[in-house]
DNA sequence: CATTCGTGAAGACGAAT
DNA sequence: ATTCGATTTCACGAATG
């Protein structure tokens, strides 16, 4: 369990236990003059996420140790070395300006979203490489670093869909999904469609659900894949729809509306899909 | 009365051209 | 850039319990 950013997070499956507790941390900064601020301000401060870890130095030109003493040759030449890669790390600034920005963007939007760190880590790296393939220019930095976060949600397994990721960004969702596929192919990312199932536990739990409703949303799932009733369907949708369709089976109370509701898909796909489902789990006795 | 179900028109999206 | 096909959504009314 993670609870260091205000939600109790299942490490591997990242389901939320407790979601609407408060973040506390300090007041997010001013990103940049055109800082919209209104939504979303609930960042937890970060300190192990900072662009450089926060090891960055200065170092003086003049070869004098702490007490103002001349150093020795050794000394000298190693001070040198050091000089040199501390500029070489300077004349990235602008990179790192960026990434730095980016960076806070992505551990904000993280936590607001409950994701847990490695999915931090991972949309982290992805940004990266971004900027160093020169993929920036043209693109928002808020939009990348969006668009790194749903993708390493995805990749991670725990994935949130568009609409979610939209709500805590600052960019709209078409653009989200521009820039979404276009690093993911010039970054050559390997994302599978995302897995209908990697949204039964949340849904579940934001429903109160047995685990063995939630246990058989798994299964119709599966049998559905197998038989290949999705296809260009919506995940997301697919999930709300097994979750609803284990309701029923297991006789626990819940609304088209409800699931609806916690799965941000509309209660007509509900229905087309979870008769769907049942066909399919008829065409197929358990086995 | 609440919930579920089905429909048809309209919008959004991806693929193909 | 436009067109086409499939999917999703919205709004409504009817049926079900």
């Amino acid at each position: 369990m993670d609870d260091e950013h205000g939600e109790t997070v299942c490490e591997d499956c990242g389901l939320v236990v407790e979601s609407d507790e408060i973040d506390r941390g300090p007041e997010w900064r001013a990103f940049d003059s055109s800082e919209k601020d209104e939504k979303s301000r609930v960042g937890a401060p970060t300190t192990n996420m900072m662009h450089d870890k926060g090891l960055s130095t200065n170092i003086d030109w003049r070869d004098k140790d702490a007490y103002g003493n001349s150093l020795s040759g050794k000394q000298r030449q190693k001070m040198q070395r050091l000089r040199k890669w501390n500029e070489r790390f300077r004349t990235r600034d602008s990179k790192e300006r960026n990434l730095k920005q980016a960076l806070g963007e992505i551990d904000r939007m993280a936590s607001a979203l409950g994701l847990p760190e490695n999915v931090r880590e991972t949309a982290s790296v992805i940004y990266r490489r971004a900027l160093d393939e020169d993929l920036l220019p043209g693109r928002s930095i808020e939009g990348v670093s969006t668009a790194s976060v749903y993708a390493a949600a995805r990749q991670a397994g725990v994935p949130r869909s568009l609409d979610e990721i939209t709500d805590v960004s600052r960019v709209e969702k078409s653009e989200i999904a521009r820039t979404y596929r276009y690093v993911v192919r010039e970054l050559g990312l390997e994302v599978k469609p995302a897995d209908p199932e990697s949204y039964v536990p949340r849904f579940a739990s934001s429903l109160d659900l047995s685990d063995e409703a939630e246990h058989r949303a798994r299964q119709l799932l599966q049998n559905a894949k197998e038989q290949g009733v999705h296809s260009g369907k919506s995940p997301v949708g697919l999930a709300a729809a097994a979750v609803y369709a284990a309701a029923l089976l297991t006789n626990e109370k819940t609304t088209q509306a409800a699931v609806s509701e916690v799965a941000d898909i509309s209660e007509v796909t509900i229905r087309n899909r979870y008769h769907e489902l049942l066909e399919a789990e008829q065409d197929l006795p358990v086995a």
